[in-house]
DNA sequence: AACCATTATCGTAATATTGCGTTATAACGA
DNA sequence: TCGTTATAACGCAATATTACGATAATGGTT
């Protein structure tokens, strides 16, 4: 249906599914990226960057934005975004103790 | 147009965002932390510990093998599911080197 | 062969996502 | 005040995803 029972899981469950949806779209790993590189962001250099439109773009720093990955200030006209510290090194610790869980064995 | 325009990004970008999607949903987070601590499953035990039906566990189960994350053996009328140990490294690559990405940082 | 258990596939419905054009909105400078 | 610029918000269309019941398909068992 296109909902996602989400009740039905654990919250850590549901915790991490959210997480990766920063990462689950080529356009976000590419502002993530652009983020990473440049420190902060304004929306028009996006546009300039990235082949989207930028009432997209906007939307994916919406998205971006209420999971909480990052977070932007108001500066004059323009608005500056960056990464939030505290939600990227909690999405880091997250995945990297999951990843931790496999123990390479034999078994198919 | 909920068509995603992969084909302007980097190969990189798109990668990355194809490996998400195996963590993107609470119910193939819960289906690899069985894989996890099982190390092996049935999709039939998934089927008793997930509140999903056996057709939805089938259809998640299906997008993550096409991830490449998973992979299945037939094992009489059965069929064992378990981590594919590459892939799953690869993931596990993928995503710390972007996380390692971040220097923190008072920009904002 | 008939039957059972297990899993995949199909069809369908509901909802979500992606993308864009267009229209606000807000802040600055002339 | 009036443009100009930068962003957000709205509304639409197209496609994707999620979920399930029903139906196949597969392999083992009797």
């Amino acid at each position: 249906m296109g909902i996602t029972k989400s009740e039905v899981f654990k919250k850590r469950q549901n915790h991490m599914a959210t997480l990766a949806k920063a990462f689950d779209h080529p356009a976000r790993v590419a502002i993530l990226e652009y983020l990473l590189t440049n420190r902060t962001c304004i929306t028009n250099d996006l546009v300039n960057q990235l082949p989207l439109s930028q009432s997209t773009i906007s939307q994916h720093l919406k998205e971006l934005k209420q999971i909480g990955i990052i977070k932007g200030e108001v500066e004059g006209p323009k608005l500056n975004y960056c990464i939030d510290e505290k939600v990227w090194e909690e999405a880091r610790d997250v995945f990297i103790n999951f990843f931790a869980k496999y123990v390479p064995k034999n078994c198919c």
